[in-house]
DNA sequence: CCCCAGGGCCATA
DNA sequence: TATGGCCATGGG
C-alpha cells in the first residue's frame, strides 16, 4: 500500500525551479527521471526500500513529496537531503553573479540563466559511468546507451503507469557479458573501463566517503585518473557533478570547446591557455562556469 | 567516405 | 608536460 508525505522548503536566492526544468528538459530523455508539467520524479532507494520522490514548486517553496510503503519522517529526511544534493540548493551564487557582471564577455549568461544551478550526479558509481559511457560519443547516443543498460539491468517501480529505474549497482554490472553490453552499443574499451570501476567499488576500494576524505582535490583527482580509462576530463566531470568541487574545468571537453568558440566567435577550439584565460577570473565559481557554458548550447 | 561527438591510452620528444 | 597517432562507435 503506497504511502505519501511531504516537505516544504523554502527556495533561496538566486534559485530557479524553472531554471532546473528546463534543463532536465534539454531533449535527452534521461531516463533517470521522469517529467510532467512543473514537476520531476525519480526513484529513489530508501536504504534498500525503494520510492519515489517528487519536487513541484508550490507558493514561494520547492515542495518534495516521498511516494512508498509506509513513509517515515526519516525517508523525508532523506529525500530533502537528495534534493538539496543534486540541485546544488544550498550555494550562494552572489560572488558568481558578480564575477560574471564584471566580464563584459560572460555578463549575459547571469540574466540569462538567473537561478540555474549545476544539477549534479549524486551517487559516485552512476557518475562515473555515465562519464565513461558519454566519452567521445554525442549525447543524444549517450543518453541512448544508459537507458538500454538501465531498463535492463536497474531495480524498478511502476506507479501510475509510469516505471522508474534506479541506475544499477556494481555488483550487478559487473556480471552483465560483454557480448550484452556490445549489443548495448558500449565500445569494448568502455566495457573494461566500467567494470575495473565495478571492482574498485566492490572490493571497498573506491567510493564517495573515501574519495571525500582525501586530503585535498588534487589527491582526489589523481586517485581518479589512476583508474584505467579514467582521464583528465572524466576526473573533472565526476567532481564537479558528484562530489560538487567548485573548481573544475572539463578540459578537452568538446562542448566546452564548442560554448567558448561561439562565445568568441572563433572558428577553432581554444587551447588549454586560453580556456584558463577565460576562467582565471572565476577562482572557486570554475564548475559553475563551466556549467553555464554548456547550457549557452541548448 | 568524410567529419564530428560533453575522450583515453600510449609512445615520443 | 605536451603533442600526436591510434582506438572505438554511431550520427549526420
Amino acid at each position: 500500500m503506497k504511502t505519501t508525505g511531504e516537505v516544504l522548503i523554502s527556495i533561496p536566492e538566486n534559485f530557479s525551479f524553472q531554471e532546473i526544468l528546463t534543463f532536465l528538459d534539454r531533449g535527452f530523455d534521461d531516463c533517470l527521471y521522469h517529467l510532467e508539467e512543473n514537476k520531476v520524479t525519480r526513484l529513489f532507494s530508501f536504504n534498500g526500500e525503494l520510492g519515489l520522490i517528487s519536487i513541484s514548486e508550490k507558493n514561494e517553496f520547492l515542495e518534495v513529496k516521498v511516494i512508498k510503503d509506509k513513509v517515515t519522517k526519516e525517508d523525508l529526511i532523506e529525500a530533502v537531503k537528495f534534493v538539496e544534493e543534486w540541485f546544488d540548493i544550498h550555494r550562494d551564487l552572489t560572488t558568481f553573479y558578480q564575477l560574471l557582471d564584471k566580464n563584459h564577455q560572460l555578463r549575459s549568461l547571469s540574466e540569462q540563466f538567473n537561478g540555474s544551478r549545476l544539477v549534479g550526479i549524486p551517487d559516485l558509481f552512476e557518475a562515473l559511468c555515465w562519464a565513461i559511457i558519454g566519452q567521445q560519443i554525442n549525447l543524444k547516443f549517450a543518453y541512448q546507451v544508459k537507458r538500454s543498460l538501465v531498463e535492463e539491468y536497474g531495480e524498478k517501480l511502476e506507479v501510475e503507469n509510469h516505471i522508474y529505474y534506479l541506475f544499477p549497482r556494481p555488483e550487478v554490472v559487473i556480471e552483465i557479458d560483454e557480448e550484452v553490453l556490445r549489443k548495448m552499443k558500449f565500445s569494448r574499451q568502455k566495457i573494461t573501463y566500467i567494470k575495473i570501476v565495478c571492482r574498485e567499488f566492490i572490493d571497498g576500494k573506491l567510493n564517495k566517503k573515501l574519495l571525500i576524505n582525501l586530503k585535498n582535490k588534487q589527491e582526489r583527482y589523481h586517485r581518479l585518473v589512476d583508474i584505467k580509462g579514467i582521464g583528465k576530463w572524466t576526473a573533472n566531470y565526476v567532481l564537479m557533478k558528484s562530489l560538487r568541487d567548485m573548481t573544475c574545468i572539463t578540459y578537452g571537453d568538446s562542448g566546452l570547446n564548442n560554448a567558448i568558440k561561439m562565445l568568441q566567435n572563433s572558428k577553432i577550439k581554444p587551447t588549454n591557455e586560453e580556456i584558463d584565460t577565460l576562467f582565471s577570473e572565476f577562482k572557486n565559481w570554475e564548475s559553475y562556469l563551466n556549467f553555464y557554458l554548456w547550457r549557452t548550447l541548448e
